[in-house]
DNA sequence: GAGATCCGTCGAAGCGCTTCAACGATCCTC
DNA sequence: GAGGATCGTTGAAGCGCTTCGACGGATCTC
């Protein structure tokens, strides 16, 4: 391994400049930095990570947690580690995955053995584990998603009470009714992860505002549940004419029926789905759909734990990048200028494609 | 941050005997012991993960790198992924994610820092542009995926001949003689990521040696797509009655195309697929089907990845278990007890479940 | 043109850990 | 009971880097 003093000496300057070359937190002449950087690269030197991290109390990594269970939203988690990786290449950083295998212990290592620098935790429940460990490391960290106390935490996610809202809107525009929501399966609600609640929130308001009649109903992914919900429903709400359908996988088995009970989307009946462009698009109807930004999410949350390391770091100290009184959350103000603790809800887009139109004449 | 040394100090030893209790290098006595560990938990000590890494030059990261493109097998490289993070913190090992972004100089970025001991390539293509850093980093390696030259290489994959050797002769075990088979879109042919193939010869094995006749279609998992292939295929050979689906987005749409052009399965048509248990009981015929064990694919890279990083420590050098002499492969041979270089090809399995039955009296 | 200022570079001190050689103490062995 | 092994522990030397203070020389200021 080519180390740094090795670069110096082939250059013919002292191991420091070689250093600031690296840094550029000196001033170093043009001619000394060309030196350097020809010798870099004729000895194909790389810095070693190690020695960086102990001298600088730096790693330059960030931790991200991912859900343990992979029944859900595959492809959206995915997109969004991948998207996280990718992010934090851009800005030389390097990502860690965990999962949640090893719980809330996790955290504690992680920032323990200084191995990260910040994390990003994904799937956040409302009350969720992991939270009182963060606070308690007092590292920079940003959470995918919404916990049901956001004091002191700084979370992205998809503005799901707007999402709703604009499902029922977009029905509602369409002279619709009476429409039908086809939920999450039933242990979403009750694992508390938020968005689904959140999501029916805004339905319910955008339902209440435009005066229509709303039913919902919870739905595994199963070709199964899916006939059985579809009956019950028609069955309770025969002019049903428009669908929300939350639950991906869903998706392919109500149009499915839909068609074999011959209804017509859109002519019969109109579904708008909440999943990425991609799930829409990929269906016998291309579907009306609000998008689940994932690679948005993921960006953002890379940039704005990277924000506050920096904060913390010109703060001078350690810490999450806002003064942590012992939980009484006094003048949380903006603080030190840099990244303040917020909330950060992504405007959801809805995209019109074929499976949605006017609602068929009663 | 505590340190080692508050930790000796606190217990009242050397810090040397401290780092001795941690790594289990020496014997030492059952009462110091005890006391270290005290001080240890007392004090919340946590080992400095870059200080450990210089001193060792060991970073104890195993380097994941995922595919760049996510349009393909998304759950089941997940699954691969969570398996490796997960199986790797079993062992004490953190997990490095890498995207394809960054391309090959990742490997060597990765390797010429230090960050990883080693690395894991997902995805791997017939001739992928990482090997020939790998080989020349020489560093523990292992690939999930099979490329064209495997020499030096360690490759972990199931077994796609023997799997499409299977599913034909699950088909003709059940008097099928006409079989088509649904296969990947085109540009995972053109990609040549050798598992298409690999099947395919599988499958012309099993075709020819039970005399079946077989038609092969590659097929994007668009419905429209599937619709045309469908089509196609009934129109050249009326008589088929056997397929085998290699590409998991066309399930859903060829079972929904079958049941509305009133072809019953498995009394009409049967059907075997190529995909994760979980996609083969979530349609509405529960599929027979060959598993992708992407669990076990993941704990196996680990673990012989691990199993070399411990070789090559052993053998006193870096260097990637097995000597490499510049590509003269002569006297390959078991070499230094460990590690040696090798392809692993998992068994596959196939589970009978309700979507193949006897073939129809024609 | 003397003093203050700035620029580019260097030396040295550590960051927190691992590991080697060494050493006293205890235990055998004959 | 003397010599050698063995055991448990220690001190010190780095691992490769960052960063602080210092320093000579060029530039500016009045």
């Amino acid at each position: 391994m080519v180390t740094l003093a090795e670069v110096a000496r082939h250059a013919g300057v002292s191991a420091s400049t070689v250093s600031y070359v690296l840094s550029g937190k000196r001033t170093i002449s043009k001619q000394t930095r060309d030196r350097v950087e020809r010798s870099i690269r004729e000895l194909g030197y790389h810095p070693n990570a190690g020695a960086r991290a102990l001298a600088s109390s730096r790693s330059n990594i960030i931790a991200l947690m991912m859900p343990l269970r992979t029944d859900m939203y595959v492809p959206v988690m995915m997109e969004i580690a991948i998207a996280v990786a990718t992010t934090a290449r851009e800005r030389d950083r390097d990502v860690l995955l965990l999962t949640g295998q090893e719980g809330p212990a996790a955290v504690r290592r992680v920032v323990g053995s200084g191995l990260a620098d910040a994390m990003i935790l994904m799937d956040v429940e409302l009350q969720d584990d992991r939270l009182p460990l963060v606070h308690e490391a007092d590292r920079p960290a940003v959470l995918i998603g919404l916990p049901a106390d956001t004091t002191g935490l700084t979370c992205v996610d998809l503005d799901f009470t707007a999402t709703g809202r604009l499902c029922a809107e977009h029905l509602a525009g369409l002279g619709h009714r009476e429409i039908a929501v086809i939920g999450e399966a039933a242990g979403v609600y009750e694992r508390h992860t938020g968005f689904a609640e959140r999501t029916m929130t805004g339905i319910r308001e955008g339902v209440r505002q435009h005066g229509l009649r709303m039913l919902h109903r919870p739905c595994e992914g199963s070709y199964e549940s899916v006939a059985g919900t579809l009956a019950r429903i028609f069955d309770e709400r025969p002019g049903t004419t428009g669908f929300v359908v939350q639950n991906e996988a869903a998706i392919g088995p109500l149009l499915s029926l839909l068609r074999q009970q011959g209804r017509a989307v859109p002519e019969d009946v109109s579904v708008v789905a909440v999943c990425p462009d991609q799930v829409a698009t990929q269906h016998s109807v291309a579907l009306t759909s609000v998008a689940i930004p994932a690679e948005e999410m993921g960006r953002r949350a890379v940039e704005l734990v990277m924000a506050k390391v920096d904060a913390a770091e010109a703060a001078g100290g350690r810490g999450n990048g806002s003064a942590h009184g012992n939980g009484n959350g006094s003048a949380a103000g903006p603080a030190a200028a840099g990244a303040p603790d917020r909330v950060e809800l992504l405007p959801p887009q809805l995209t019109v494609r074929s499976s949605t139109g006017p609602a068929p004449r009663s």
